[in-house]
Order: structure tokens, then C-alpha cells, then sequence
DNA sequence: TATAATATTTAGGCAAACCTAATTATTTAT
DNA sequence: ATAAATAATTAGGTTTGCCTAAATATTATA
């Protein structure tokens, strides 16, 4: 069993793995914990110990095959309790991390399998993230980004890679959503900023934004 | 906001009133909770200066107005997490309390009232326990004993005071739950064990066992 | 009431998880 | 290649929450 503090250390570094290869630095995990570098040292010599990373000192830090075991459950658990807070509980989708965050930490194998079922083996929590099953095995998810998309593209919202309130809370007001289908009307060459049509409506987007935005179901007009 | 320890221990000096008046013992706080006497003196000390316990060396420790209404939350929050794991997850009631000894120190008020809303606002927990309401209040509960019953009189199991897996078990084994209606057939007087008829079937009980069953709706034998 | 038994507190330690400041290794720039 | 800048580690502290052993207060008993 692991404490809160060591499943939050190997959370990070599963999702900075997702992001870039190669070893994880201490100051990145710094930075994604909100805790000083020393602190990061420290734990990762822990972790090392317990054999849940591979670490080796100045040259960063991956998970091995039992930590990436164990980062893959709380992020499943994570997941699931965000979709049954958005689904079951009347949440927000930008309401719903912090107590993620605190129960993705509960014990109980027994609980995460009946709330999986309960829920109906959901494979998407509701920022569009995959949920890993029970054996860790994650379902696909989109690569494109909006930004990528030529002018005249269909496509539908599948996923978004800033999960902070801010953004959310600015994709409420564009009525942007998951699923929700867009179409790239013009793009500005020198800024890439997008016009996007969502439901009868134009939108302006930031190439900040659209950076932000994964796309699925694209079509490229005939 | 309080650690998973201080509430921990506020739950169980809560408890503890319930049953004992005047101030609670460091050794029965030490034996609730599982831990030495001197650990409990030195929270004790913390909780003090928090102004969540009134404690006087060697005389023992009382909750304030402050401390009772945090420890009322922790216990609204592990009854409606056991209503929930019972009633949605399918868990059986002897499996419950591990785990909302866990989701009891989930901090986020929304959850806790759109749980409660959820499950329809329950009054009672899968052992019988009442449910604080959102204020603290406690719906009344039953305070006659099954070994205070007399011969031929009938009632209805309403509570239990052992809520241990052990005797939840042994009770699924007799048939007798929540809300089972039960008659007195016999009380033999040399141990004070009685013979209950449950649903056709007669089941002989201990003295120790009548004594941790409460009864409500109890009528005598005209 | 003095003494023995019991309960409680104090003293001193330890591990987890954080911190700041100082040191050392690596990387970048001249 | 050397020096400067940056990143990471080590050293030394702190708080929480637990422990054992020793000291002290309270309660029971003779
Ligand atoms: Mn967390
Ligand atoms: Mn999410
Ligand atoms: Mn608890
Ligand atoms: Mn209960």
C-alpha cells in the first residue's frame, strides 16, 4: 500500500511520460506537485527503493512496469469518480479535480470495480480522458488538434489538453463541449488564430486555444 | 480544516459521549482508536488549543460547541457513504465500514450535499444508525434494548450497538436485519438468553446478542 | 492514612513529507 | 576549454503522528 503523497508523485510522472520521452526532471515534477525540488529528490530515492522508478540521479526519472501498474489505477479512479460526480452528482466538469484528487487516494478494489459497473463501464470521463480498465488498458484517444485542421474541416470536440477551471469555464461560455461539432471557417496567417462555426455560431479562437483542443471524425470538405 | 487524525479522534470522543456521560478517558479514546495512551494525551493537547475539545489533564475530554459540530459532519458523511455503498454499489452491510472510514474525510461540502440528495436524503444508515441531517440534526433513534424486552412481546430490529463484521455476519446467518420483526418466545432465566421467532423460524439468542439489538414499535401480548 | 495498583503524562525517538540554504553536477555560452 | 548559468542534490530543520520507557498523579485497598 502507498501513501496519498507517493500515488500524487507517480500520477506525475505517468503524465509527464505521456508528454515527452525520455526521463522526467525533478524540476518538472517540481513544478506539475507544487513542492521544491528537494522535495522531489527526496521522494524519488523512496520510490527507487520501493522499485516503482527507475531514477538515477542528475538524469531523471521513469516509472517502472509495477509503477506504471499503480499510476494507471489511481488515474482510473480519478477518472471514474470525475465522471460520477459530473454524471450522478449534478457537478460541473470544472468543479470536479480537486475532489478527484482526494478520492482517486481511497482504498477499496471492490469500490472501484462496483462504481465502474454502477456507471456503466464509462470509457471517457468528462474532459474527454480515457479511463484505463481494470487492466490498466487504455481506450483510444484522439491525436489531432484543432490547430491542425485546414480551412473548410469538420470535426467533433474529442478532448481537451488543459483541464484547468479557466479554460473550462471559457469553453462553457463558447459553448464549446465534448462532442460538440465544429468547422474551421478561416484562419489568420499571421497569428493562426481560427474562426470556428459551432452550432449557427462563429467563434473566434487563440492558436493557444485551438493548441488546446483535440479533434475526432475530421472531414475535409469535398 | 482538520487532518484525517484530528477528525478521527473527534469522531471517537463524539461516540464515546453518546454512550458514556462526563469527560472521556484517555484509555478509552487509546482502545477506540487503536493507538498508545500517549499519543492520545499529545493530540489531545492539539485539539485543545484548537478549541475542539475541552481537556483537563488527567480528568479526561469533552467536545466543545466547535468540536461536536465537526465531528457530527465526519459521522453524516461515513453514514450517507455506507448508505451509498449498500444501496447503489451492492455491498453487503458487514463490508461497509472499512471503507467509509476512508470517504468520511473527503472535504468538499457540494459532494456532500448533492450525495445526500442523491440517495434521497436517508435518515438511516445499512446498520440503523440516524444520519445527521445538514444542520447536525439526529432523527431519533430506538433506545430499548432487546434484552429489555418481556415475554410475548413483539417489535421491529431497528439498530445494532456492535457493528463489527463478526456479529452483522452472525446476524445474516439468523435472518434478523433491518426492520425484521421479531416476537419473544422465551427468555430462560438462569443467563437471561431468549428464544426469538424470526419469519416461522426460532432462533435461540444470548444475552450479549439481545443486548446489542435495539427494538422500536414494540408492542405487548394483549 | 499509608501503600499498592492503575491511569496518565512527560521525555526522548522515529518516519514521512515538507521546507531553506549550501553544495555540487550538468549544461550553455563565451 | 573555461567560465557562467542552471539544475539537482545534500545538509540541516520543522510539523504531524506515532512509539517506548520513565515519571507522576489518581484511585483503590489494606
Ligand atoms: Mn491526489
Ligand atoms: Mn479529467
Ligand atoms: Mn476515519
Ligand atoms: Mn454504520
Amino acid at each position: 500500500m502507498f501513501t496519498q503523497s507517493e500515488e500524487n508523485y507517480l500520477k506525475a510522472i505517468f503524465q509527464l511520460q505521456e508528454e515527452i520521452e525520455g526521463g522526467i526532471s525533478t524540476s518538472s515534477l517540481s513544478e506539475k506537485l507544487e513542492t521544491k525540488a528537494a522535495s522531489v529528490t527526496e521522494m524519488l530515492k523512496r520510490l527507487s527503493d520501493k522499485e516503482l522508478v527507475d531514477y538515477q540521479k542528475y538524469y531523471g526519472v521513469q516509472l517502472t512496469e509495477s509503477g506504471r501498474k499503480q499510476a494507471l489505477l489511481i488515474v482510473r479512479k480519478h477518472r471514474l469518480w470525475e465522471y460520477f460526480l459530473v454524471e450522478r452528482l449534478n457537478f460541473n466538469w470544472d468543479e470536479v479535480h480537486e475532489v478527484a484528487e482526494q478520492l482517486e487516494h481511497i482504498k477499496s478494489p471492490k469500490l472501484v470495480e462496483e462504481l465502474d459497473s454502477f456507471l456503466g463501464r464509462p470509457e471517457y470521463d468528462p474532459h474527454g480522458d480515457p479511463i484505463p480498465d481494470k487492466h490498466g488498458k487504455l481506450p483510444k484517444s484522439p491525436t489531432k488538434k484543432l490547430s491542425q485542421l485546414k480551412l473548410g474541416d469538420h470535426g467533433i470536440c474529442k478532448g481537451f489538453n488543459d483541464n484547468s477551471s479557466a479554460f473550462l469555464q471559457f469553453l462553457d461560455k463558447q459553448n464549446i463541449g465534448l462532442h460538440t461539432p465544429i468547422e474551421v471557417l478561416h484562419i489568420e496567417t499571421f497569428d493562426e488564430s481560427m474562426t470556428i462555426k459551432i452550432a449557427q455560431r462563429e467563434v473566434l479562437l487563440s492558436k493557444t486555444a485551438t493548441d488546446n483542443i483535440y479533434i475526432d471524425n475530421i472531414a475535409t470538405e469535398a
